[in-house]
RNA sequence: GCCCCCAUCGUCCAGCGGCCUAGGACGCCUCCCUUUCAAGGAGGUAACACGGGUUCGAAUCCCGUUGGGGGUGCCA
């Protein structure tokens, strides 16, 4: 199959109907590598022609998404509503033509006729020659032909057609005036030179009406289809918003890097040929051919996303690890201040950035909060628990102020184990097990940074006070 | 129902007629490292849906079957 290389024309049309989903994001991603790569235009059109259903405030978010993700667009979205004596226009070009013709059928009857006939779907060309004028509430229908058929060559599928006769005869104009989907959208391609028309898998069947109406409308047909794999869920059914998790928005609240999703998006029906998944966007845009997509659909795996955020979290710099995880402090100023404290040891250890307050909250809050569960393994369950706070307290507070620093401690919680008889065979401290407990008193929980700095960035009133008060716990 | 599409490990991707006793990644499991958890290192688990062709040779090409998905609106 031929590559794309010539500089394209491509566009991401949503519809103002919901958030922007991982599904969109799939879709915009690819016609936004395509353009880069080729050095061609990457543009946005807004197709809001059903007035009932647009909620234009979603475009809102459609647009700080597609931002957020850095798939910045080429000049000034198109909005649909704003072009209707475009369509309009179109609609009279068809009509001259004889490509149209009015019908006053209601859906009921519509569907009471099929079920009447056999029960097959579609609309049966009740109206196709009783040569009704236009007349309020009547629609415009598209006469599709009879034999024949109308196909393309698309870029991830191969050649695709349909037999014209499986074609119904299509609506373009509403009863209310208002033009429909295909009308506007195969129009608007056409007239905004668009040459490849990358979008989801659902829009194959659409295509052969598209290009019907192309053709009649004496247009341009596009140099090219890709109609991208569709992503799924776990039951392998299209991601739907209802029970899936798919809101870009939700997953930029969840921590996730916005280069991470990009990335983990690119993978979806796609693999780079030197096997490297994990990667920067501009590495992507070198590579990326829509030749290669596969057309089967990709199931949408949280887990791995997970694991692709947390490569490109540690591949930050220090700095920026900070910065980017700031707007996800929700104790503030002191809660960045102890991240400062302890970040190259956070930030090796979060898959998103919401984990990361949690890992430095002992540092913030006055009492941490005691996990059950880490109460349970580390205080009931432990070993020689009283005898290991006992110890600690006591060599730590024989340590001199002036040398609170990671390796005293260290030595410091040594000898306490040694004195609490938490010896390995060796006679040497065992630090796997004397750990424990300690941890819980100053964090709260079993898991988290280093405890010979987590005890250092505490600081020695505030580590002393706790050990002493879980061990006032025990009695 | 009809039309269209899809079919390699649980998942994503590689494979485009011999290099495949099928490779990489995520996940899962084991071990090492180790103050917990991560990270890192070493292993392991696990797939060409089935049946016919074509060919000296097929995961790769063709046909069929089965399975899955999408579409089937005066929504987009």
């Amino acid at each position: 199959m031929a590559t794309v290389s010539s500089p394209v024309r491509v566009r991401f049309a949503p519809s103002p109907t919901g958030f922007l989903h991982v599904g969109s994001g799939h879709s915009a991603l690819a016609n936004w590598l395509v353009a880069r790569q080729t050095g061609g235009e990457f543009l946005l059109r807004i197709e809001d022609t059903d007035a009932e259903r647009n909620r234009p405030e979603l475009v809102d978010n459609v647009l700080e998404m597609l931002q957020w993700l850095g798939l910045q667009w080429d000049g000034t979205p198109v909005h649909q509503s704003e072009r209707g004596a475009l369509y309009a226009d179109a609609a009279a070009s068809l009509e001259r033509a004889g490509a149209t013709y009015h019908c006053d059928c209601t859906g009921e009857a519509v569907q009471a006729r099929n079920k009447a006939a056999g029960g097959k779907p579609g609309y049966d060309g009740f109206c196709r020659d009783r040569g009704l004028e236009a007349g309020p509430g009547r629609a415009v229908r598209f006469r599709t032909p009879d034999e024949g058929r109308t196909g393309w060559t698309d870029l991830v599928r191969g050649e695709v057609s349909f037999a014209n006769e499986d074609l119904e005869d299509f609506v373009v104009v509403r009863g209310n005036g208002a033009p429909m989907f295909l009308l506007a959208n195969a129009f608007d391609d056409a007239d905004m030179g668009i040459t490849h028309v990358i979008r989801g898998e659902d829009h194959v069947n659409g295509t052969p009406k598209y290009l019907l109406l192309v053709d009649a409308l004496g247009l341009a047909r596009p140099t090219a289809f890709a109609h991208m794999p569709l992503l799924v869920n776990e039951g392998r059914k299209k991601l739907s918003k209802r029970r899936d998790d798919v809101s870009m928005a939700d997953y930029r609240a969840r921590g996730y890097l916005p280069e991470a999703m990009v990335n983990y998006l690119a993978l979806l029906g796609w693999g780079p040929a030197d096997g490297v998944e994990v990667r920067p966007v501009e590495e992507i845009v070198e590579r990326y051919r829509l030749e290669d997509v596969n057309a089967s659909p990709a199931f949408f795996d949280q887990k791995k996303l997970s694991f692709v955020n947390a490569e490109h979290i540690r591949a930050l710099s220090s700095a920026a690890f900070q910065e980017r995880a700031r707007p996800f402090l929700t104790r503030g100023d002191p809660a960045a201040e102890a991240l400062a404290s302890l970040a190259t040891e956070v930030q090796e250890r979060v898959r998103t950035l919401t984990e990361v307050e949690p890992m430095i909250e002992f540092l913030v809050v006055e009492e941490p909060t005691m996990d059950e569960a880490s109460w349970a393994k580390a205080i009931t369950k432990g070993k020689a628990v009283p005898e290991m706070l006992d110890a600690s307290i006591a060599r730590l507070e024989a340590l001199d102020p002036e040398a609170w620093v990671p390796e005293r401690i260290q030595e410091a919680i040594g000898r306490a184990a040694i004195d609490a008889g938490l010896v390995n065979a060796e006679g040497g401290p065992q630090l796997s097990k004397a750990q424990g407990p300690v941890r819980v008193a100053i964090s709260g929980r079993t898991v988290g940074p280093p405890l010979w700095e987590s005890i250092t960035v505490l600081g020695r009133a505030r580590t002393l006070a706790r050990l002493r008060h879980t061990r006032g716990r025990l009695g």
